[in-house]
DNA sequence: CAAGAATCCTGTCAGC
DNA sequence: TGCTGACAGGATTCTT
């Protein structure tokens, strides 16, 4: 999915159109994605002024007048699709609509269905159930060495597994949890609880510039992403190592000297990295 | 408790 | 050209 680069590329997007615009219409074209969604969604977005968007980790929230947040989390496969208004022509797995009265078309998009839409009140976006044991903002200070090393003492889970839990830090997504892994020399099987400390030091800021670094190049784009105003984003042609088994790293010459960049399993998922380079 | 597997769903791609 | 199986950016829920 769009993850933390991606979302805020998206959100920034959203923002520098349709903040300050009305809601005039919002249209739902099934009753639930991953959820059922809050009854009386349509009529409730219905003449809402946008106030603003911020970010949470991967979820955008939408800050309407009445006190109130649209949430919106595109989970695997979804995409905001925004331009100008039109006829309603049917776009393939376009679950949710909404219109401005100035004349903005907002469309959610997600094959996959695992993505999310909430309203709840502007109060509850620290203790909404979604959002409420989210970890640290990782782009943040409230990010530190110190707070890491506390999140992964004791856990003897593998790193890269431990960093995809939103709980340790919020918005790290499979890919980028490779590749800050592979920025910060530490191997992606090393149990967590041996992070804490000097490496830890190395993993906060490996983190930050990877996801700035994609950020500043308007997050990576995979078949299933493209930003709101359909221009693509070009991380995908940085990754040093997500998706480059048998290729050799940047640090490494290739055999004999190093195997290459490897592709492992950790709970399912797909990791990339270098043997030699990541301890 | 913690860790890993199963699960939700559709699309794409490689291999036969 | 089909068909089949593996895999895909997430995260909760179920088992062990």
């Amino acid at each position: 999915m769009p993850e933390l680069p991606e979302v805020e590329t998206v959100m920034r997007g959203l923002a520098a159109r349709l903040q300050g615009g009305r809601i005039a219409r919002a249209v739902l074209h099934r009753a639930d994605l991953r959820w059922p969604f809050p009854p009386g969604l349509e009529a409730q977005l219905r003449g809402a002024r946008i106030l603003g968007f911020r970010r949470r980790g991967k979820y955008i929230l939408m800050r309407l007048d009445g006190g109130r947040s649209l949430l919106l989390h595109l989970g695997m496969s979804g995409r905001l699709l925004l331009g100008p208004a039109r006829p309603n022509l049917p776009t393939p797995h376009e679950h949710f609509v909404l219109e401005t009265e100035q004349g903005w078309r907002l469309g959610f998009v997600d094959p996959r269905r695992f993505g999310a839409i909430d309203l709840l009140p502007t109060v509850a976006e620290t203790t909404h159930r979604l959002l409420a044991a989210l970890g640290p903002e990782p782009l943040e200070d409230q990010f530190t060495a110190a707070g890491l090393s506390a999140a992964l003492a004791g856990r003897r889970t593998p790193i890269k597994t431990a960093l995809l839990d939103q709980r340790v830090v919020a918005g790290l997504g499979n890919i980028y949890v490779s590749e800050a892994l592979f920025r910060a020399g530490i191997s992606p099987n090393r149990s967590a609880h041996t992070v804490p400390g000097a490496r830890a030091a190395r993993l906060v800021p490996a983190v930050r510039e990877t996801l700035t670094d994609a950020i500043a190049a308007g997050g990576s784009s995979l078949r299933d992403y493209v930003q709101p105003d359909g221009e693509l984003g070009y991380f995908q042609h940085a990754w040093k190592v997500y998706g480059r088994a048998g290729l050799a790293c940047e640090h490494c010459p290739g055999p004999p000297v190093c195997p290459g960049i490897r592709r492992t399993v950790h709970s399912g998922r797909s990791t990339f990295y270098c043997s030699r380079t990541q301890r």
